[in-house]
DNA sequence: AGTTAGCACTTAAACAAAAAGAGTGCTAAA
DNA sequence: TTTAGCACTCTTTTTGTTTAAGTGCTAACT
């Protein structure tokens, strides 16, 4: 999109009139435009520009005799001009560091700090994602006998993670029934994606596990719950409280509705796994499908680990947010996060941060 | 605590004052109660009552001439009087039950499915904890062989929950390394606490495993996080839109302060750890430490295994909640849910609802 | 002595009218 | 093309008034 129909004057002001709305949160008239400096022009003249600019959509106004609001194209403005040449001052990037390195963990866990990290440096919600997998495999297991009722499956999944379980038993069971049992999984449940696993499979393997058949049923129901469980998807959030700040949330209809869907998790799911480049990317207001955002706009990030999406962080606000500095946060932090759980070829002899993605 | 001293028709009144607040959520007068049935006496002598029962503490006035409100004091008398009476209307139990078990898994993830149950059948914000672990330790390990430059520690703590982390090394390893690794680690850091864990230990693994040496550091630095995560406990929350119906927290500035306590999180789990016997446990307003209670009452019932607290469920509501209906609720959610985890005994050839504890 | 009826009093909430303020659109002059 | 000025519009704030609820108290009643 271009917007070479704006002349340099009115750029300004309209940039202005975004900052000084997302600053104050109230309508701001053309007296204050021309008093905060940088235009040299009267402020009929600004009032002129303005009601061209009202016209062309990008201010709005709440009813006669108010100043002008950002409409959400207005605020589509700013942010493209912005992405162009958000300077990275990298200030608050030593105390993301430390922050996250201090908590490193399971990627989940690596997400939630992150989420919490996003809400206080940018004083909006923070979202942490994993998104929905669209289909896994398991490409190795591994059992341990546990104790003559309790088995422990290891399973090793195709992106590398390792997921256990532990399965429960009628009947008692031997350290030799569960290396055979190990044996049969490898063979026959490796590479195979959950829809794939039906009864005449589970009948053979029964047949094929002769006495010890009952561990079959127990241990492919497990299989496949992991299965679909990774498949989930899921939300974090933190920092709602930081939106009752904002007097656009007074209202506490709105308010309940988005916690609602924050809730409901699903709808934002959808919201992130459309959009995936590389880079920052800003949803505002109505321009998601989700009717609830109609007044709150979303900037996340996705977090990639060889090429693949692992996650996404965010930041969710009012339409009207700081978006310079929510920006340059969430790209910092996306990137400190990348860092993290993404270099699988630096090799350190330390512990790496768990691939463990430990259930929920 | 006795309440001797309330005559059997202030007991009426107050029971009437206190349901007839938590109903309309206004002040109630003297002549809603005589209109109310039950009494058979003016609203002259009501009024006589009830500023006998104001004195003592029972109800308070937000201004002359507004009706009564429950004071701490009043909620405290009504709930005591209830749990030694409230009946077990099994009407949504089946429900309960059903969407319980239909989302069965690991521990955390059957709190989370109850604390979402708890808010929703009961309209307030439903909570899950998983407690402090005061400490743990290791009964076994198991390693495998992961790639030649990852391998995977299985660990099953003391409490019968099984752990797993992948550990990257820096230089190549073996199957045979990885052996031996599992047998040191089985023979010297089985049944010992963290803190038991020291650099001397350490180095005498090292020479142990010989020109493997390098394994260990990785390997006990992650056992190490494992036994300090589980160590940390846990809050989760849902249905704080919930919260948003009722009229007192639309002063957003309290709303706020209470969703900070709960991302805070450390205040509710003291909370929480302090008080527990096997009962439902009601907190009223400022009966407990935290400030911003004040406002708030938490009813919560802890979940038991095998004698060992592995969870709390509860809810977190207004002043005047229905208490009525929320102990019933909470108490039987967390039967339900007890009864998911609790039975160790009762074998059954299903899969098992995961102790896998998967981290965080 | 306990209960009731009646009434004066208090206070918050609801309503209405008026005043103040902010900002615009438009016209006419520079 | 810009600017100054002014009338107009609409919201917000203020102020005053009314209404309604509910109490406390006194005096009569059982």
């Amino acid at each position: 999109m271009f917007y070479e129909e704006l002349s340099e004057r009115k750029k300004t002001i309209l940039k202005a009139v975004v900052e000084a709305h997302i600053e104050g949160g109230e309508p701001v008239g053309s007296k204050y435009v021309v008093q905060n400096g940088l235009l040299t022009c009267s402020s009929a003249t600004i009032r002129n520009e303005m009601a061209e600019l009202e016209q062309m959509g990008y201010l709005e106004q709440p009813h006669t005799s108010a100043g002008r609001v950002p409409s959400e194209l207005g605020y589509r403005f700013y942010v493209d001009m912005l992405v162009n040449q958000y300077d990275t001052v990298t200030k608050e990037v030593a105390q993301v560091n430390h922050l996250l390195k201090s908590k490193m963990g399971e990627i989940d866990q690596i997400l939630e700090t992150a989420s919490r990290l996003a809400s206080k440096l940018t004083n909006y919600t923070g979202i942490a994602i994993k998104p929905k997998a669209s289909s896994i495999t398991m490409s190795r297991y591994e059992v341990i006998w546990f104790d003559e009722n309790n088995f422990v499956i290891v399973m090793i999944t195709s992106h590398g993670n390792v997921k256990t379980k532990k399965v429960k038993t009628a009947e008692s069971i031997t350290q030799e029934s569960v290396e055979r049992l190990a044996a049969l999984l490898n063979a026959h449940l490796c590479g195979i994606s959950a829809d794939k696993i039906n009864l005449p499979l589970i009948v053979e393997l029964e047949k094929a596990m002769g006495s010890d058949g009952f561990m079959i049923n127990a241990a492919v129901k497990c299989i496949y719950d992991v299965m679909s469980e990774i498949d989930g998807g899921e939300l974090r959030y933190s920092g709602i409280n930081n939106l009752l700040n904002y007097p656009e949330y007074s209202d506490t209809r709105q308010l309940g509705e988005l916690l609602g869907t924050l809730e409901e998790q699903s709808q934002i799911l959808d919201l992130v796994s459309d959009a995936d480049s590389d880079n920052v990317n800003v949803l505002i207001g109505s321009e998601s499908s989700v009717k609830v955002m109609n007044n709150s706009s979303l900037v996340f990030k996705p977090i990639k680990k060889n090429g693949r999406t692992v996650g996404v962080i965010g930041v969710l606000g009012p339409l009207r947010m700081d978006y310079k500095n929510v920006l340059r946060t969430i790209d910092e932090i996306g990137g400190s996060v990348a860092d993290m759980i993404g270099d699988d070829r630096k090799l350190d002899g330390k512990v790496k941060e768990g691939d463990n993605d430990g259930g929920k």
